[in-house]
DNA sequence: GTCTTTATCTCGCAT
DNA sequence: ATGCGAGGTAAAGAC
């Protein structure tokens, strides 16, 4: 770990440190009024106002203005960011290819810097994902519909992916699709997408839609395509096997 | 502006500043050596290491590891930031409701802290959008197919918005989805949707997937379905009335 | 590389 | 408030 911090450095002095940083794989952090520029896949201009800028050794550069959870310019890591000093001004420029974007952050007055060689082995774990959400199903597919048999995971077709294939106590094939967070018109058309293929060579075909809730919209959607819902909110697994899932077919 | 920068903080002193800031509407940026909880819609950890974190006035919280673009845990503004000594430690702690959820840095060393009362009363203005794209084809139809007129612009139906609902040279309705990047299924999914809906009072309806390009799969989808694709690169506004737009109908 | 899908998506806009 | 769709979406996983 080093980290060095400078108060209103003058633009040489700025430059200075963002290459110091760059070099050794730091992270840079910068307090400054300045204007950006972004030019890529649209373009646009932020002008003059007082932000924090951060540069990381991945090439990600972040622009935060004082609200807002997503940067206002930013570019993601994979290219490089360079600072040099430009009619008497610090100039910081992030740039990458494919596709080919700039964003340029002109700086008219630097108040901090602060560069952070930082290490960081560690990884983010999570549960509570759809993954999970997955491996529930997979291991208990009653919770679903009595009766009900995995046929495969991720079944891959010509028009996309599966979550689901299944079959039912009657021998009929059930297309599930699973979402984690309520379901949306677009997860409805996933759906009907892969119902669709299936009744082009089967005349019996299910179409499941498995998710915590659903807007009353899709709810009709579905219900006017011949499609299910079931509702699935809980899918601990540290309960497997005795969860009680909450099921609200129609 | 109001700028403060402390090195190596005690936490009483990284508590006193932190307050400081979140009194002030100040943003505040942290270097530290730290653990991360987060409890909400999905829950997760993250162990021991060096990070940036960065508190904002309207609650927006975000760690930031030496690579990668998103933050590894974060807040959405709405909520709030505290800060407390814990167990002889300095604790940061976002929180919202709506949905309720937490995050928790724990932090066992603070290098540097960054106390920015930052004002900032810019807004991005951005070019080459998709509501650029929607102008540009209002007022050049003929782009899609000659003789084609549009009849209305964002139409509401029972399962969505239309981008444009247009008339074709024969008088057959033409349902119009425009998309800024390269279709994707989903792309495909909407139109299908609108499509389908006029089908069911309309015997004749085209279908047209306006992108400046597709893969295969989607192009596929669409021939299947007997929906049209028009590649669609160029929309400069500027170039009003001489822009040569690249058609790939088939 | 390209393609497909998820996401603690966030954000804006409309009802 | 909820619902719906866009995004410079980014990131992951498969091929």
């Amino acid at each position: 770990m080093v980290l060095e911090q400078l108060e209103s450095p003058d633009p040489d002095a700025f430059v200075e440190a963002a290459k110091t940083a760059f070099r050794n794989g730091a992270m840079l952090t910068v307090e400054a009024e300045c204007e950006v520029e972004y030019e890529g896949r649209t373009s646009g201009y932020l002008g003059p106002g007082e932000r924090i800028l951060v540069a990381k050794p991945d090439g990600t550069f972040l622009v935060h203005q004082p609200t807002g959870h997503k940067p206002v310019n930013w570019m993601p890591g994979g290219g490089s960011v360079s600072a040099r000093v430009s009619e008497g001004e610090a100039v910081l420029l992030a740039r990458r290819s494919n596709p080919t974007e700039r964003v340029e952050a002109r700086i008219h007055e630097c108040y901090g810097l602060t560069r952070f060689d930082a290490t960081d082995g560690a990884t983010y774990e999570e549960s509570g994902t759809e993954a999970e959400m997955h491996e529930y199903i997979a291991e208990n597919p009653d919770v679903l519909e009595e009766g009900l048999r995995i046929v495969e995971h991720e079944r891959e077709t010509k028009y996309g992916f599966i979550d689901f294939y299944a079959v039912d106590g009657d021998g009929t094939p059930v297309v599930v699709e699973v979402k984690r967070i309520q379901a949306t018109l677009n997860h409805f058309d996933q759906l009907q997408r892969y119902v669709s293929l299936y009744e082009e060579t089967n005349d019996d075909v299910r179409g499941m839609l498995v998710a915590p809730s659903a807007s009353e919209r899709v709810k009709r959607a579905l219900r006017d395509n011949g499609l299910e819902f079931v509702g699935l909110s809980e899918f601990g697994l540290d309960a497997k096997g005795s969860t009680e899932a909450k099921l609200t077919d129609f």
